[in-house]
DNA sequence: CCTAATATACTCAGATTGAGTATATGATAC
DNA sequence: GTATCATATACTCAATCTGAGTATATTAGG
């Protein structure tokens, strides 16, 4: 009933729309450019955090930020790369734009008057060589901030021991908004973002399980944010180490972007020195996912896929058998259409 | 050499920096969202299309887009819902945040001055069903504004008698600025995206291609917006319908957008009535993604991953044996951590 | 009731994957 | 210098998944 025809016809009787938006109705906000700027550096994957004066809630940490100048800059990536060359140092190599974040009630400001901060993250990427001729800021382990991602030593007993039975406590109390998006019941949100009751644990879930934190008062940002739930919360325990502004949960998205992506493109090369032997390279890609990878089916994998070629040269004193060295193969990229290490979380 | 508990007294001794950016410093600009809303009507993929008056290249056709308020609008996506009902009379169901724009020299402004605009592009997802009680604006076929993606019916003619030429000129002339972050030849870059050579076309890059079309002159908004390119470049052909402002752009990110994320979301259902034959989804499928998939493969798929349950219902006159109907089976969503329609290109 | 058209079921070979065993080789202790 | 250790690398094998096809079921229409 519908042709294409029709849809033409329709489209020519909407015709005397016109401008929708003159240029005055629209409000004005200032922007900031957030960076999470990830490297791994002894199997750690680590953030560049600044410390700041502490906040309302005495967080002190934060990503490099700086406000966005339209003058100044023509794009976001150039004016994100300035600022962060000025603020620490460091040289971008590979940069994404993540997500802008502009809730109110997020911000420090109590009132809603005055304009609004809108962040727009980004992710980065670089080898952590560079690491300590920083001007400013450090670099720490994205775990301090994230404890229950790390999987490395298998489950993370704060699971079981903080997050599981607050959480279930929250989940078991009504939702006092009533959101018309919310289909699924807290329940279940719980039991599908933290893996309980049997359900499995998706690594890349980082930020729908900080915010489901955040939900239920759990985290420092929401008491200083004043959610309800935070304040009747008397001995809420400190779940990672909070952040300033809208900081973590930048991060947040930051580390599940990052996971997902090293699936299906090789931005693992950005976080590797030119040359690796496939263990530091699975030892990399360990640190981002979490759980161990079996190591013989991880080099079939990347030598299979083409990721990687030989430099021909070997690396000794590796506490057994030299291992050769490999280099990231960049013609990948022109014959592949979505490259990556294509990881399953499996035994050692 | 990098020890932990180095990097944490690094921390320490930057602790000295205090808040980075005064809020004075942030320079003001405006917000638009914009609202990519997509739908299937008839096998045909549609977005929700306003007219304007003409651009100065003449461009008619935008996308529903509306200033950000902070005073009225706690988050972008409550002001979003609220400027596409009120301007259009469509409530949107599912949507997500999909890029911010605020590239300088892509607005119509010929200057550098004045506050700056910045969109946030949003993607929604809606059944057509309501398609024909709009209040203003008109569904369109998407492959109107891409006629390249539309690979429905094979390779469409375009790429052989236009595009490809034309790219390959342009990518043999040397680039004019050179990029630093640019390391593909032009050559390589036009191969990938496009296919040519024997490469594989990939359906979802479909931002990449259309940002290539751009750089070389090849879309009317480049001619717009002054690329040296475009300038120079006497009969250009008219590679689809441009639209205004970078509209374009922003429905070409929603696009790749949708096809990447049908493959690991259940998002597809978003475009279906509540219940549909499996032909009527795979077609759904595959006016998103472009070619034909094998049925009897795509019933399998659907099937064994739980994302559909039979109602115990038919649906007569299919023109053959009767169809059983299904419905969506939301509990695999709390099944399985990445539901979707996992299809990969095949043949009929 | 025969034919066309579509829906659905079943088959099968090749590729991929998870998980394991076997072998190679430098470092180190004695 | 050689036995032992630790790691790197090679190979195996079954289970599963995937692409692509053939076969059968069921309606509508003459």
């Amino acid at each position: 009933m519908n042709s294409p025809t029709e849809l033409r016809r329709s489209a020519v009787s909407a015709n005397r729309i016109v401008a929708l938006t003159p240029r005055s109705e629209l409000a004005s906000v200032e922007i900031g450019l957030n960076a999470a700027i990830v490297a791994v550096a002894n199997n750690e994957p680590v953030a560049l955090i600044i410390r700041g004066e502490s906040d309302v809630a005495g967080a002190t940490d934060g990503l490099p930020f700086g406000p966005f100048s339209p003058r100044e800059h023509r794009t976001f990536e150039i004016g994100l790369r300035d600022w962060v060359r000025t603020q620490t140092g460091v040289e971008l190599g590979y940069a994404e734009q993540l997500y802008t974040f502009g809730d109110r009630g997020r911000s420090t400001d109590p009132g809603d008057v005055g304009p609004r901060v809108v962040s727009i993250g980004y992710l980065a990427l670089t080898e952590a060589k560079s690491s300590f001729e920083l001007a400013r800021g450090s670099w720490n382990s994205w775990y301090h901030y994230f404890p229950w991602e790390d999987w490395r030593t298998g489950r993370p007993a704060i699971l079981e021991t903080v997050i599981e039975p607050r959480l279930r406590d929250w989940a078991s109390r009504p939702a006092t908004h009533v959101s018309s998006t919310q289909s699924v019941s807290r329940q279940e949100r719980v039991r599908i973002c933290f893996g309980f009751d049997g359900a499995s644990w998706d690594e890349e879930k980082v930020l729908e399980r900080f915010e489901l934190l955040y939900e239920a008062g759990l985290v420092d940002e929401a008491a200083r944010d004043g959610r309800d739930s935070a304040k009747t919360w008397q001995e809420r325990p400190q779940l990672g180490t909070p952040m300033r502004f809208d900081h973590r949960r930048i991060l947040a998205t930051a580390i599940g972007r990052v996971r997902a992506k090293i699936k299906y493109r090789p931005v693992i090369f950005e976080l590797m020195p030119s040359e690796f032997t496939l263990y530091e390279l699975q030892r990399t890609v360990e640190a981002i996912l979490g759980p161990h990878l079996h190591k013989q089916n991880f080099r079939r994998l990347v030598e299979g896929a083409g990721l990687v070629e030989p430099t021909g040269e070997v690396r000794m004193r590796t506490g057994g058998r030299p291992a050769k060295l490999f280099r990231f193969r960049r013609e990948v990229l022109l014959e592949r259409p979505a490259p990556g290490v294509r990881v399953k979380p499996g035994k050692s």
